[in-house]
RNA sequence: GGGCCAGUAGCUCAGUUGGUCAGAGCACACGCUUGAUAAGCGUGGGGUCGGAGGUUCAAGUCCUCCCUGGCCCA
């Protein structure tokens, strides 16, 4: 230990003075254990009511509400909905730490599909069949599942560290929920936007109900194909007066309720003149023909095509305004059916892979087909009923059932000489998964909300959306161009897991009774039962009134579209019983929200009260796996938030999240989460740094700013710069990159540089002496600062760090972020110490060189002058220099004969004096004749040492 | 197939209106320290900024096309 010059006396044991310096002491320990502790803080904020604290604390200041969008409870959480929730407590969070009463009440989606699915699948599992249950025996079951997965995914909320009003959470399934859902829809038929129309959906004739996309199954199948001729009657070309186009399909059952042709805009298509044919063709010579020009080698082999000469060529978009003839126009049976026009429209989903290049369009039985009906103003035909036979709206047909109707419709069309070919085709088709037969697309009476009426839906919503802030502003478009280009809003379905759509029918007009009184009951009666009252025996009299007939009204029994329900969560959550205002600060979901939830909350509350639910949109994209893959089970690249919280923590999680561009798409996996545990360390051991250095810390040693030295001043000055950029993103709710910056200020700018110089003051100057005492002024601030900071990400650890050093404290998450004096920004010192590091850059770069070709160990046994710019030699003087490049000594110098293009040079030196045994320089004075009593120490440390108490 | 978005060192991210913008932190390697020690400090090697063209005196930074990935549709 001892570092005796060579060939000095013997002398006798010198004293240790390890017992002297003043190292750091705290019990806050350098590992988390995140794993094991954060359910301890956990148990702590739920018994000392921090919410309720918090509330009660918060009364009076501005509201922040960040309305949540429900997740869907039918399962444990993902990591996509953990990454949500976590966002959002980091902005709740930090509003409230910057000032606001931020009062999140969380929710859930609880009706709908999936979890009807979850039962019927248990009913399978028993051998029950769900069509032999009582609606309102299934509906309890769902109701219960629900609750099941909704009181699972609370908890595990809650174990990620999401603060929240959990026991007033909201779910769509409450009965006052229920009732504000029933009451909005109310709205929309008192106001006219809500009308029934027809539409297509996925049917089975076999069961003759109504299935959605998750209840089809796809499998091969043989159809029948058709091409047929539509005659144009109408072109503004001569050439095309005479000529037919030719549709293909794979469902000529859909012919009769043909109403239209698609063409493709950008699609060539060739005008073809028949010269000859093959034997059994049903083509004739000296016919013209339209068909799109790369499909036609294909069209000869199909349909037997002979010589033939393309006489033109044009673009789809010529066929504008085109108007052809119905294949069945003129059919004996059909009475004169068949006799409309059939316009030909462009459409985007044309394509040239096969067939002829034209769609024909039958509104019923497509949705392409509808939409571009429904743009165009074409008929809904309801050409076929629900066990899959013609009505009497496909004339010639009725009574036939569409899966033997091809040979008519074959027939049909070679009597009236359209038949241009027909054949089979084997391909994918959607089957029911119950009955495992084929579907059909069938119009059926559906209700809508309009877009267009006098309520003016879209144009509202466009206006709101403009009004609206996004982060990124990317998502305004997004949605703009939806809401631009939808179709009215279908909001009824044929389900039993939701909440119905509360209408009567009037049997003799077909009109919805509009009747305020008949509404209020039944939202008085699902207030308190439920909706399920809808469903008790007698719910059409109670609700119709004594002064109507039941008999002249048909009761709806569809259910509303969930986005319904989810698009009306504003309406039953934002409410004055509540104490919360709207609209809502924010929405914040995932980019596939822009279509979900951001636009039926938009459109609900832009059709009821005129104006969108939120002042602000903020969404975050999807994650992925290490590689930027979709996880998936089948990849097996799944993460789970309940694995990371269990092995790594909460914390380390939410640090992840806030490491990230959320704007964007985030990865996961083991590399990247053994990364944030690195950055957590760092973070840790910067806050227990600070604790350790704060042991016995009372206020009454704190310096006032005009007496710290600059070193101090400019991290101050930092925080200042730290604290703007955390309270601009509060304000911006955009947090990219906010804390990786708290982190490089605890690695850079504190560990390897402020604290790295100030460790030889705060371990070996006096106690009291300014120096130390200055140090620890700043680092209480620090400390306040960087806990509070952290709070709203590290919850748990910033918990730990705050009553490390308040132990009678309740929770830093009661504190606010400290408010920091205004003089503590300095530019101009900032400037200043920016040359300063860049010098101290070059020093150490000497010294490494020092170390590698002498034998020079640690920075502090070197002494060594530096030639600098005149400039720069009156930053600071030598025995600062010393300190800021933690050596024994530092002369720092302009020399005018120095090159000034050149870099400062450390010339020098290595070891000049005597270690001293207690503070490690090596210092001439080390070892003076004049100061016999501690031989091995410089003049600082032993006249620290001399001040202690033996 | 269509709409929107993204692609900068192994990882997470910075890079205003085109001109020291090729950077930071982490990881890695080497060294130091052993008074933050299952810690700390220093130094260093890594990228033709997804690819190919183009505009320009000058392009991660603008345009076109392509590739890869994501979201939403079809």
């Amino acid at each position: 230990m001892n570092d005796q010059p060579p060939g000095a006396p013997e002398t006798p044991a010198t004293r240790d003075y390890r017992g002297t310096v003043i190292l750091p002491k705290t019990d806050f320990p350098m590992r988390g254990d995140l794993p094991k502790r954060e359910p301890g803080w956990l148990a702590r904020w739920e018994e000392q009511d921090l919410w309720g604290r918090l509330r009660a604390k918060s009364a009076g200041r501005p509201k922040f509400v960040l309305h949540d969008g429900p997740p869907y409870a039918n399962g444990p959480l993902h990591i996509g909905t953990a990454l949500n929730k976590i966002l959002k407590d980091v902005i709740n969070r930090a509003a409230q730490m910057a000032g606001y009463d931020a009062d999140y009440v969380p929710g859930w989606d609880c009706h709908g599909l999936p979890i009807e699915w979850k039962v019927e699948e248990e009913y399978r599992a028993k051998k029950k069949n769900k069509d032999e249950v009582p609606v309102l025996e299934f509906r309890a079951e769902c109701r219960a599942y629900a609750d099941h997965w909704l009181g699972v995914q609370r908890e595990e909320f809650k174990r990620l560290g999401v603060l929240g009003n959990w026991p007033g959470r909201y779910a769509t399934m409450d009965f006052p929920s229920e009732a504000v859902i029933a009451a909005e829809i109310g709205r929309f038929l008192m106001n006219g936007s809500l009308y029934r129309g027809l539409r297509p959906v996925m049917w089975s004739p076999v069961e003759k109900t109504a299935l959605a996309e998750a209840e089809i199954e796809y499998h091969d199948h043989v159809s029948p194909t058709l091409w047929a001729r539509f005659p144009i009657v109408k072109a503004a070309a001569e050439d095309l007066r005479k000529a037919s186009v030719v549709i293909w399909t794979t469902t000529p059952w859909t012919i009769p309720g043909n109403r239209a042709i698609a063409y493709g805009e950008e699609i060539d298509y060739a005008l073809v003149h028949v010269e000859g044919v093959a034997e059994g063709s049903n083509l004739k010579v000296g016919e013209f023909l339209l068909v799109a020009l790369a499909l036609l080698p294909q069209f000869e082999k199909d349909t037997g095509l002979g010589a033939h000469t393309v006489k033109r060529v044009l673009k789809g978009a010529e066929l504008a305004g085109v108007v052809a003839a119905h294949p069945l126009k003129g059919m004996p049976d059909a009475k004169g059916g068949y006799a409309f026009d059939v316009p030909l429209l462009p459409g985007d989903f044309v394509t040239t892979e096969a067939g002829t290049g034209f769609v024909h369009i039958a509104p019923g039985h497509g949705e392409d087909d509808f939409n571009l009906g429904r743009a165009h103003g074409l008929p809904v035909p309801e050409t076929v009923g629900d066990d899959g036979t013609y009505t009497v709206q496909a004339p010639g047909f009725a009574g036939l059932h569409v899966w033997k109707a091809h040979d008519a419709v074959y027939a049909a069309c070679e009597a009236l000489g359209t038949l241009a070919a027909k054949g089979k085709l084997t391909h994918s088709y959607p089957h029911s998964w119950r009955s495992k037969k084929p579907v059909i697309f069938r119009a059926t009476p559906q209700w809508f909300i309009a877009m267009d009426d006098s309520n003016e839906i879209r144009a509202k919503s466009l206006a709101a959306i403009a009004a609206t802030h996004f982060v990124p502003d990317i998502g305004r478009n997004r949605i703009g161009s939806m809401v631009q280009n939808r179709p009215d809003w279908c909001i009824s379905r044929q389900r039993a897991w939701g909440v119905p759509i509360p209408v009567f029918v009037s049997k003799q007009s077909g009109e919805p009774l509009r009747d305020q009184a008949v509404m209020d009951r039944i939202v008085e009666a699902f207030r308190t039962e439920g909706a399920d009252a809808w469903y008790q025996p007698g719910a059409a009299a109670r609700f119709l009134g004594a002064d109507r007939r039941v008999e002249d009204y048909e009761q709806v029994m569809d259910i509303v579209d969930v986005w319904f329900e989810s698009g009306s969560t504003h309406a039953f959550t934002l409410t004055p019983e509540r104490g919360l205002p709207w609209p809502a600060d924010l929405y914040l979901e995932g980019s596939d929200q822009h279509r979900g939830w951001f636009q039926s909350s938009l459109l609900e509350a832009v059709g009821t009260r005129g104006v969108a639910p939120f002042k602000a949109i903020l969404t975050h994209g999807f994650v992925l796996d290490e590689q930027g893959r979709k996880m998936s089970k089948s990849l097996g690249n799944t993460v789970a938030p309940q694995d990371v919280v269990s092995k790594s923590g909460a914390d380390i999680l939410r640090l992840w999240v806030m490491n990230t561009d959320v704007t964007e798409d985030q990865r996961i996996g083991k590399n990247i989460l053994e990364q944030q545990g690195e950055l957590y360390r760092r973070i840790r051991n910067t806050l227990r740094w600070l604790l350790g250095n704060l042991d016995g810390f009372d206020g009454s040693e704190i310096l006032p700013y005009d007496q710290l030295p600059e070193l101090e001043r400019w991290v101050l000055h930092r925080l200042t710069e730290l604290d703007a950029k955390l309270r601009q993103a509060q304000r911006d709710h955009d947090w990219t990159g906010v804390y990786p910056e708290i982190h490089a200020f605890c690695a850079a700018d504190l560990s390897a540089f402020y604290f790295d110089i100030r460790k030889d003051s705060l371990y070996c100057d006096a106690q009291d002496s300014p120096r130390r005492r200055a140090a620890r002024t700043v680092i209480d601030q620090l400390h306040r600062c960087l806990t509070t900071w952290l709070a709203p990400v590290l919850v748990f650890t910033a918990e730990e760090a705050w009553l490390a050093r308040f132990p009678q404290a309740e929770s830093v998450h009661l504190q606010d972020w400290p408010a920091l004096p205004e003089r503590w920004k300095d530019e101009a010192l900032a400037a200043k110490w920016a040359r300063v590091r860049e010098l101290r850059s070059h020093v150490t770069t000497c010294i490494e060189d020092l170390r590698r070709n002498r034998t020079v160990g640690a920075s502090v046994e070197v002494s060594g002058e530096l030639r600098v710019s005149a400039e720069d030699a009156s930053l600071l003087p030598d025995e600062e220099w010393a300190e800021v490049c933690i050596m024994s000594a530092l002369r720092v110098w302009h020399d005018p004969t120095y090159p000034a293009d050149q870099l400062p040079m450390l010339l020098g030196t290595g070891k000049l004096g005597t270690k001293c045994d207690r503070c490690w320089r090596v210092l001439p004075e080390v070892g003076e004749p004049s100061r016999p009593k501690h031989p091995t120490l410089c003049r600082r440390c032993e006249a620290v040492v001399e001040a202690q108490p033996a």
